[in-house]
RNA sequence: GGGCCUAUAGCUCAGUUGGUUAGAGCGCGCGCCUGAUAAGCGCGAGGUCAGUGGUUCAACUCCACUUAGGCCCA
């Protein structure tokens, strides 16, 4: 069909969505779309978007997809709505997880082997593993058409980015919030490093394990013990309380022992792990307890006299609880949260007992240099021997084991660098009310919740491969400096050139110290990753070094988005840096994305292997239907399940109907020689007007929806106007009108308006759905408005006409879709197809408001329907019979010998009467000399079409067809179907539409009459110029026999048409 | 153990301030329409709105508890 003379490019509408879209993105590369579409806008009002950096270790998955797209369309949507929005993209480039996998390519493991294998070399290895999956990552990017700036991204090893964290972490240091305590860490000894909680929970196993019940002997009380329980024998020699409930009810109990009697302090609740019979002696409250001293357990270590702090004595805790052991906490400071938090609160003595390879120090005299799990038989003996032990038992429990190499972990204290936010908490919180949360309750619940129970930063992290902590410590003195900028750094001696601001070469940096004149050399921790990206908006512009003004006009943020996980990662990190160093909140909208589950509703794991991989998708149905399908199916902040199948029928419905209805302009306004630029009358229909006034009333919707980053609801509502509104209704009924209307001002007016839904749509779907959008304005827009900027994306969003939008007829053709509906479905039953043209439609049931403007659209509803004339009844049982007939099984029960009489009563009274009756109290009839009280659940009410009347009823409206039918309509219904027959038959023998054609048939005597009289009809319908009565033997004919008659039919082309 | 989210048809999801008969798409069955045609439309079957209790004239909707799944934290 397509000439060279044509001006509308053919849109494909098959689903080779891939292929287009590969052919988008070169066009875009072409023309520089993103980058010229930014300088378009320079000097526009500022939109501030934040990429969070993702961590460029290993591939991106489809909730990635998710995630970026969400992140491009609101940055395209405020670009096209006015605003300039730069997107710098970032890396993360830092952190364990590189390490990881780079030990596992070297086949290595640990540190030993790390600093064996050499810092340098290792450390370069992982900034090439980096780069290596960087590759991965902006392919993705830019194959889902997320236009991102990576030419000019952030990294995070970069030593500008490092510089500038190191100024931040030195604002910290100059207000005292930079400080080294201690943490408990999951640790291998054997690694001789902490591990991550995710790292932890790789190696969960079941051990059976040795558990003891130890007695504390009291000093002020001979003979009386505090028994407590624990799990981990080789924490006792550390002991340096105990633990108890301060209104946890306790009691003293006395038992024979052996030879001599002893008195034990536990829970009362506890009393059944005491062995054999005791007496109860005495009970009390915990708190009761609190104070008393006890002897050290083992006689050759006192930490008391160690540390010189108080400690060996009974205190209060709130952690206790009474489910497990004697309700009494034996606590070693140093190798368990609740312990260390209660030695800090209490100034219990910290020593440790244990070194960092996992054995007892010198001060634990029997056991020193030996592994303290494998000690534990030996520790066990010893109690036994002295008459410290109770009992032990084996006990069974999950504990977690190093993922690496096996090695039980300790719970340890660590030396931990910390960042005291919660001394600006309160200043958190704060800025957190001024942030819009969508979803609210993520800001308002989640994140506030975190925000409140905030605990200092701990900064440090025992690593190669991260931001190297800046501070020097002397040898000497251990008088500490933080250094915060390169020139300071400078200052030092043993720089290396050039400069890398990584370890080992930092390391290699020594100073003075100012104090004693010794050497200070840096401390050898690197600073946890998620400073790192929350130093970004800072650290991207290398401040306060260069751009000091760009900060100004680029902080806070006006958006960011990512997933929900990144409350304590992202979002905290941003938050705890910009309030410290800017006083307030570093973004004023967040949008959240959940996760995306599989098909079962399980997250998505590599170990699960239902990871779905996104280039497949990609590959099979393209971005547009991926990105519309996460987009529309589900808000992004609930967990969706990932279907296939899903992204398919977007592709299918969404993107197919709009290339159908693309293609199907395309093709008539060739035909036509359509050209929208020149000024012709144009006439428009009641039906254009309606969906204009559709199109402008969704461009609202959307304004609104995107503005309040909603989405769902906008993605929604366009799917809705393609598909019911434009597709399903506007091009149906109009489709005559392009390809036979006798009013050349008419037929403009459809393909003006046609044409303008289309442009409108394919700027409203640009954010969601770029390529399928631009695909519109290429072929169509492009050529139809020369002046139409070069790529939809630089075009401005639309904004609603309020002067276009028509309430009252939308309302009218509301009513009117639900009478054709209503309609179909009553001609359905009565098995009278559309061809067969009825006498009269009748209509109840309207409401005032639809009744208003009903009869402007009733032509719409009269052609689709194929009736002569619509009616109105004064009400429903003009078209519907009632008839009410006893429910035998029930009242059968209730009547017993009455039910024959009571059964003709019911039926023979007045049916609208006995149904008002019934449902309004009931109904009182009497039957065999008694009274029944009949209410609904007695009668069956059957409504019934009222002959000749076909109807069907939804909630408010009936609709009925009169379904006489007389010779004309009958004749009219043959002559229909007999033409459509003639266009399949056009069809088949693959005419094109405008072919004209010679026609030849041998009709049955019905038929051969009706089409006497309408031969005018079938011949413009079928575009025949002749009609020859009699069938040539030799050309191509079909023989058909239908409603009665016998039709054989031949067609011949006459001259191509055009 | 604490906080938050989710639970509606076989599947994926809607369901407005509590108010007629709880909806859509897919899938299934039956029809229809068709020069947009490897499309389109209608009808039907399919629901204890996770469960229990409460508030109310009225609860999918509000409250409490329980169960299951998810996320975050301990």
């Amino acid at each position: 069909m397509s000439s060279k003379t044509d001006l509308f490019q053919p849109v494909s509408t098959r689903l080779d969505l891939p292929e287009t879209e590969e052919r988008i993105l070169q066009f875009w590369r072409e023309i520089k779309a993103f980058e010229e579409g930014l300088e378009r806008r320079k000097g526009s009002p500022l939109f501030v978007f934040y990429e969070g950096p993702p961590t460029a270790n290993g591939l991106p998955g489809v909730h990635h997809v998710l995630s970026r797209t969400l992140k491009d369309i609101v940055c395209r949507y405020k670009s096209m709505s006015g605003f300039y929005v730069p997107r710098k993209g970032g890396w993360d480039t830092h952190g364990l997880p590189v390490e990881i996998a780079v030990e596992r390519e070297l086949g290595i493991s640990g540190k030993d082997q790390i600093e064996t294998f050499g810092i340098a070399e290792f450390n370069r290895r992982c900034r090439e593993s980096v780069l290596r999956y960087e590759s991965d990552w902006r392919r993705l990017t830019e194959r889902i058409g997320y236009w991102l700036d990576m030419d000019h991204a952030y990294y995070t090893f970069d030593n500008s980015y490092i510089e500038t964290v190191w100024w931040l972490l030195r604002q910290y240091w100059d207000q005292g919030f930079l400080y080294q305590g201690h943490k408990i860490v999951p640790y291998c000894p054997r690694c001789g490093t902490p591990l991550s909680s995710h790292e932890v929970s790789l190696g969960y196993e079941e051990v059976t394990e040795p558990s003891v019940t130890v007695k504390f002997p009291l000093v002020d009380e001979p003979g009386a013990f505090v028994l407590a329980w624990t799990t981990t024998p080789w924490t006792l020699p550390g002991n340096v309380a105990l633990a108890v409930g301060p209104d946890i009810a306790y009691v003293r109990a006395r038992q024979k022992r052996g030879p001599n009697e002893e008195r034990y302090y536990l829970a009362k609740e506890r009393l059944p792990q005491l062995e054999g019979e005791y007496v109860i002696e005495k009970e009390f409250k915990g708190r009761e307890l609190a104070g008393r001293r006890y002897r050290p357990l083992f006689d050759f270590i006192d930490l008391e006299n160690l540390t010189g702090k108080k400690g060996y004595y009974i205190c209060e805790a709130d952690f206790v609880t009474t489910e497990d052991g004697t309700g009494v906490v034996h606590t070693a400071v140093m190798y368990g949260e609740d312990d260390y938090q209660l030695g800090l609160r209490l100034d219990l003595p910290q020593k440790h007992t244990v070194d960092p390879q996992g054995r007892f120090t010198a001060e634990v005299k029997p056991w020193a240099g030996r592994n303290v799990k494998e000690v534990e038989k030996d520790i066990i003996a010893w109690l036994k021997e002295h008459g410290l032990l109770y009992r032990a038992e084996m006990t069974t429990h999950s504990y977690p084991f190093c993922w690496r190499c096996d090695s039980p972990l300790l719970y340890y204290a660590w030396k931990t660098w910390y960042i005291a936010t919660t001394r600006y908490r309160d200043r958190m919180l704060e800025a957190n009310g001024r942030i819009q949360w969508h979803p609210r309750e993520i800001g308002a619940n989640r994140f506030e919740n975190w925000l409140e129970n905030n605990v200092d930063w701990a900064l440090s992290r025992n690593r190669y491969w991260g931001t190297p902590l800046p501070i020097w410590r002397c040898e000497g003195c251990g008088q500490d400096r933080c250094v915060g900028s390169v020139a300071e750094l400078l200052q030092g001696e043993g720089a290396p050139e050039p400069l890398d601001l990584h370890r080992p070469y930092v390391d290699q940096i020594t100073f003075p110290c100012e104090k004693c004149g010794g050497r200070a050399r840096r401390v050898p921790e690197v600073i946890d990753v998620w400073f790192d990206s929350g130093s970004m908006p800072f650290a991207q512009w290398h401040y306060p070094f260069e751009n000091a003004e760009l900060l100004e006009s680029y902080f806070p943020a006006d958006y960011i988005s990512e997933g929900m996980d990144q409350t304590r990662g992202w979002f905290y990190t941003l938050m705890a840096i910009g309030v410290f160093a800017k006083g307030t909140a570093p973004y004023k909208h967040v949008l959240v994305n959940e996760l995306i589950l599989d098909k079962e509703g399980k997250k998505m794991s590599k170990s699960r292997g239902n990871v779905v991989d996104p280039d497949q998708v990609l590959n099979l149905r393209g971005a547009d239907a991926l990105r519309f399908y996460l987009i529309s199916t589900s808000p992004p902040w609930t967990a969706t399940r990932f279907d296939p199948e899903g992204v398919t029928e977007v592709a299918k419905k969404l993107m197919g109907t709009l290339k159908n209805t693309a293609q199907f302009f395309a093709l008539y306004a060739n035909i036509d020689g359509y050209e929208p630029a020149r000024k012709e009358r144009s006439k428009p229909s009641l039906l254009d007007r309606w969906v204009l006034s559709r199109l402008h009333t969704l461009v609202a919707t959307c304004r609104e929806a995107l503005e309040g980053y909603d989405l769902t609801r906008g993605a929604r509502a366009i799917q809705d106007f393609v598909l019911e509104d434009l597709s399903n209704w506007y091009v149906r009924r109009s489709r005559r009108r392009f390809w036979k209307s006798g009013d050349p001002a008419d037929k403009r007016a459809a393909y003006d308006t046609l044409l303008g839904c289309l442009e409108t749509v394919s700027r409203l779907l640009a954010p969601y759905t770029p390529f399928v959008a631009e695909e519109l304005h290429q072929s169509l827009v492009r050529p139809a408005r020369p002046e139409a900027p070069k790529s939809v994306h630089w075009c401005d969003y639309p904004v609603a006409d309020r002067a276009a939008v028509d309430e009252g007829l939308e309302r009218a053709m509301y009513a009117a879709l639900r009478i054709v509906n209503l309609g179909r479905a009553a001609r359905n039953v009565s098995s009278l197809r559309v061809r067969q043209p009825l006498r009269r439609l009748a209509v109840a049931g309207l409401t005032e408001k639809e009744r208003e403007r009903i009869g402007e659209v009733l032509d719409l509803v009269r052609d689709e329907l194929n009736v002569r004339e619509i009616v109105f009844p004064r009400d429903r049982g003009d078209l519907l019979q009632v008839a009410v007939k006893p429910n035998y099984p029930v009242l059968g029960k209730k009547a017993g010998a009455a039910m024959k009489e009571l059964a003709s009563k019911v039926q023979s009274a007045p049916p609208d009467e006995v149904r008002a009756k019934v449902a309004d109290g009931g109904w009182e009839v009497e039957a065999g000399g008694q009274r029944f009280t009949l209410t609904q659940e007695d009668v069956t009410i059957q409504e019934s079409s009222r002959a000749p009347w076909v109807a069907q009823a939804d909630a408010a409206m009936t609709v009925a067809v009169d379904t006489t039918l007389d010779e004309e309509l009958r004749a009219e219904g043959l002559v229909r179907e007999f033409a459509h027959r003639i266009q399949m038959l056009r069809k088949s023998a693959e005419f094109e539409v405008t072919d004209r054609i010679r026609l030849f048939w041998e009709l049955s005597p019905g038929l051969a009459s009706a089409c006497a009289r309408h031969e005018g009809f079938i011949k413009e319908e079928v575009l025949a110029e002749e009609v020859v009565p009699r069938v040539p033997g030799n050309g191509p004919s079909e023989e058909w026999t239908f409603d009665g008659e016998r039709a054989r039919v031949g067609i011949e082309r006459v001259h191509k048409g055009g």
